[in-house]
DNA sequence: GATGAATGAGAGTTCATTCAT
DNA sequence: TATGAATGAACTCTCATTCAT
């Protein structure tokens, strides 16, 4: 009993270092969040960050190794929660045109919702030309989706659409969605913009479907 | 005609002064283009656009005011490229469905034979966000281009599409378009996407033509 | 008793204390000694310290004031090791011809021995600059040999050596030993000087010996 | 006549660049000098020396590459103004043990004179552990003293002495007039060492001289 | 028009030291 | 005693821009 109490104890120390490091990055990653989106990763200086986050320049450098790591994990973290979305939609129980429409009214929405989005990660993923790190994350995030995608265009079709159709559509349901969100992050003023994007998902798809 | 002897030596010395003053500009603008292409708007200094252009780090200044208005020259000049392109493929006598895959298939083949065009363009677009006439070029040219493709899809749809279907459709083909360039721009190694696009533009305009 | 007793236990742990004190401080001083020999004293940041003593940085802390303090007492124990060396040499019976030679030899094999002991001294004792209890130690050391080198050469050169000959001789060998120590670190491949340094004091000597 | 003028004014303008450029570099090492004499290399910080130069920052980097190229080329100077010495000494018409001495006797001089000198070279040759460039200068610079102190023994010794022995004779007065300033810059206060040094030299080389 | 030396306000990062636990 | 997270002042070097020639 006194090992077990031991190891709690030392589980229990441990639990609370991991808990304050991952408390203390998502401190630095949130401030570094909007930090980014006011004035963009090379507007910004780790003295913006350092104030925002309320740490220290030391702080900062002990979570982190350098400015350009804590794109790399803002970056990551932005795709991980877009992959969990898709998972979570993947998962819902309903036809796969109706979770086509889903899908697109829901990043329409946080686009509408959340306006420093689309900028933000157009921001951090252009750095991707740069960091092979951030590219690579973008990479596998695009193989992930276009899978996901493919799986329901296929589905949506009712079979009968060749496999090349399908990828072609998925790369296209992909790069709408995507160019549309670039869109919304280089036009100065977008307008009667909010519900575009689930129609012309809906046209996509029914193109898919029609035989030609 | 002493006057008109002196103007058209004005006229001629003007001539050859601007002919000499855009020589110039289109030299540094040369440079400027593949020294951002490498090394990316930020990772360039003016003193590498001084050595790619063989001129004088001073003569640079006097041409352009600033390294950000070389940018948005650049800018200006690639989206004034791609509205001539969209007008000349305007003005061609086809079927507008068959015009909409040519403009594609164009856009594509761009891409593919000049592989550093969308890292470039994704590189400057994205300078948007913090320099405002970049923002505005883009802006305009957009704003023609969803005109243009919009006139295309009503001819193409045989005058019997909603209008606001038309709009969502021009919307999502300008997204698409240029998402597939940002794709070509991000992910590690593209591949099998050399003639997708094409095809996503016909899968596009078949799913507008068709009625539900 | 009980006081007796009382005092033996603190006694007892005092000098446990006492003990593991001056393990402590080895075990820092050895690490130092590593790191220093690698890196240089400006080279070496205190977390590479305590990654080559196994401590942590609360406990080097704990043991020694500063990063400077290390140097200090690292330079305190090597002087005092050469003055242990030279106590013992001293105490030697033997003609006081042989006892010099003998020192110039043990030198020169301390330095061929151990390679890093040369430019570590070179970079304490430069520090010495700069700090000043490093300057002292040095000072003190040094008139303690100078000392040490006179009698012998009194005692070598049969007591008709004049007083500032003598004095001449013995800063001239301390100078010459030293000297061959700084070049030893300070040359690219010291060739061929191994036994270099017992020859050129026996001339030393020799000249010291002749009348003019 | 003309292409002769457009030569000469070419010249003339390289020469003048030419001169302001080593004015600039002068004026750059003669700051670095004292700031480092006071303060030590790792001491001076490079806006000490912006400060001491009268120079902007941009200006100091725009003439050396970094701060270690600075004290590399305070090195080289040092060692170009020895070697120098060397030479004139070297030709002057006199017996070698006399010139000798009287080399000696500049050196005590030049550290009686200028009493920063030995510190200095001191923290500079230092950086040789950690700067390959100031080691190979040193390296070279040594090669060429021992050339010409063999050179000088061997005429001293009137050429009956062996030739390992001239070696030795030549490394131990290289040591021991290195060592000499070593004490000069190691010890708190140098005394009575004023007139010590030429008179070690010709304890040496009476050394040299004798038979055994 | 053209040159390139000169400017100087930062920029990211380091690291000796401290201190709550 | 011992730990290591946290501090923040300093540091070297950069680079867009200017301006005397």
């Amino acid at each position: 009993m006194g090992r077990t109490q031991g190891q709690e104890a030392l589980t229990g120390t441990d639990e609370r270092n991991a808990a304050r490091l991952s408390a203390r990055r998502a401190q630095i990653l949130d401030a570094a969040t909007s930090v980014f989106a006011d004035l963009g990763y090379h507007g910004s200086r780790m003295d913006d960050i350092v104030r925002a986050s309320g740490l220290s320049k030391g702080a900062i450098y002990w979570y982190f190794k350098s400015k350009e790591e804590i794109a790399v994990e803002l970056v990551r973290q932005l795709l991980h929660g877009e992959e969990e979305a898709l998972a979570s939609e993947e998962r819902a129980e309903q036809d796969p045109g109706a979770r086509l429409s889903a899908m697109a009214d829901d990043f329409a929405r946080s686009l509408w919702e959340n306006p420093a989005r689309a900028p933000l990660a157009l921001e951090l993923l252009s750095l991707g030309q740069r960091i092979p790190a951030i590219k690579q994350h973008f990479t596998d995030y695009h193989a992930t989706y276009i899978a996901a995608l493919s799986g329901l265009l296929r589905a949506a079709s009712g079979g009968n659409a060749p496999e090349r159709e399908i990828t072609a559509g998925a790369l296209a349901l992909a790069a709408m969605v995507d160019g549309w969100a670039l869109h919304e992050a280089l036009i100065a003023s977008p307008s009667g913009r909010r519900e575009g994007l689930g129609e012309a998902v809906a046209i996509l798809v029914k193109g898919l479907r029609s035989r030609s």
